[in-house]
DNA sequence: ACCTGAACACCGTTCAAGT
DNA sequence: ACCTGAACACCGTTCAAGT
């Protein structure tokens, strides 16, 4: 058991060898994620990069340093739940009655987007922004797909398309993202409609 | 004619007499006025009052002193937008047909809202601070009248309530403030709605 | 009575200087 | 290679000091 491979002379100048600075740099990401979590978790998509590095114990230049943009960071804090958003979605698409599936779907969204404040408003940054990630785009494609197929058993408009469907849904959470109930309702009027 | 009668003899170490202070303030308040308009117009409800301030040529401190808060500023630059929306939607109220004084309704409120940027959010904070005056006071009343008429006839859908609409209609004209057609898009697709 | 510079407590973003 | 204090250009709001 050679316990003590001979390590290699690091300067003493030197704070660290590269690898512990790697190391040193990686706590400082994870520190910042877990601080941007809980921070967005309370301001939502606006959230104060002032104060999510505060949080981690860190100056805001390196926040920054990891994560040049706030739609980088975001992307970071959202990641899995729009995996779960699309884990939860995705049977919608082999569900036996359209119609009703396009109204599962309507308010599974409007459940994850209340359940996380600053999801909604992220997924608009991230279209605006032309950086759909694969995950990002999944959403969109499987509600294309859930409207499509409640459009050929005409049991949705022909009119609407799934951007005016996203549109919707989002204008709505963004205005009363801290009303879960109030979204519920006001989207199943949109859904409905106020006509008759 | 006893056109000098026995001036009071103000001390000149005061700047100017009562009544030309008066004036003197009451030009400053007409330029922030003018500013908050100008500002309001480019930069909407959220608009900076630094900015304003600097346009009128004053100090930021001068505005406070004027208008103590943001809501009584857009009150004021508000006002006669609000007072003409209320003109053009009363004749709705003896319309012929109460379901097409409906749409007509919303629609001329997403005329209004996206013609004059910072007004729908402006309308949503006077609600919040229940700080109502008759004229936004009057928009809800119009609003619930008219949709009340509609229900009577079975032209609208008897779930949906005043706050309801107005909530609607707020959340779409706001995220979608600058794009006037995607705006009338939406609530004729939330009027008419998804499902069949 | 009215106005204002300056202060205070915040932002987001960048960069020279440190290790 | 990585981190940070400090700077820069902004906010909204308040207040002592000026006239």
């Amino acid at each position: 058991m050679a316990s003590k491979p001979a390590p290699q002379p690091t300067p003493a100048e030197e704070p660290a060898p590269e690898k512990g600075m790697r190391a040193h740099a990686k706590r400082n990401h994870e520190k910042l994620r877990v601080a941007a979590n809980i921070v967005v978790a309370e301001q939502g998509a606006d959230a104060s990069l002032e104060e999510i590095s505060r949080r981690a114990g860190l100056g805001s230049a390196t926040l920054y340093r990891h994560y040049p943009t706030r739609l980088i960071l975001l992307d970071i804090v959202f990641h899995d739940r729009v995996e779960a958003l699309n884990a939860e979605t995705a049977p919608l698409l082999t569900a036996a009655d359209p119609g009703a599936a396009l109204v599962t779907w309507v308010r599974t969204l409007a459940e994850h987007f209340t359940a996380n404040l600053g999801l909604a408003k992220f997924l608009m940054l991230a279209e605006g922004a032309k950086e759909l990630t694969s995950a990002h785009a999944q959403v969109r494609e499987t509600g294309k797909k859930v409207l499509g197929r409640a459009q050929k058993a005409k049991a949705a408009t022909a009119d609407a398309s799934i951007a005016d469907l996203l549109d919707l849904v989002n204008s709505i959470v963004l205005a009363n993202e801290r009303d879960a109930a109030r979204v519920r309702r006001l989207l199943d009027l949109a859904v409905g409609g106020i006509r008759r």
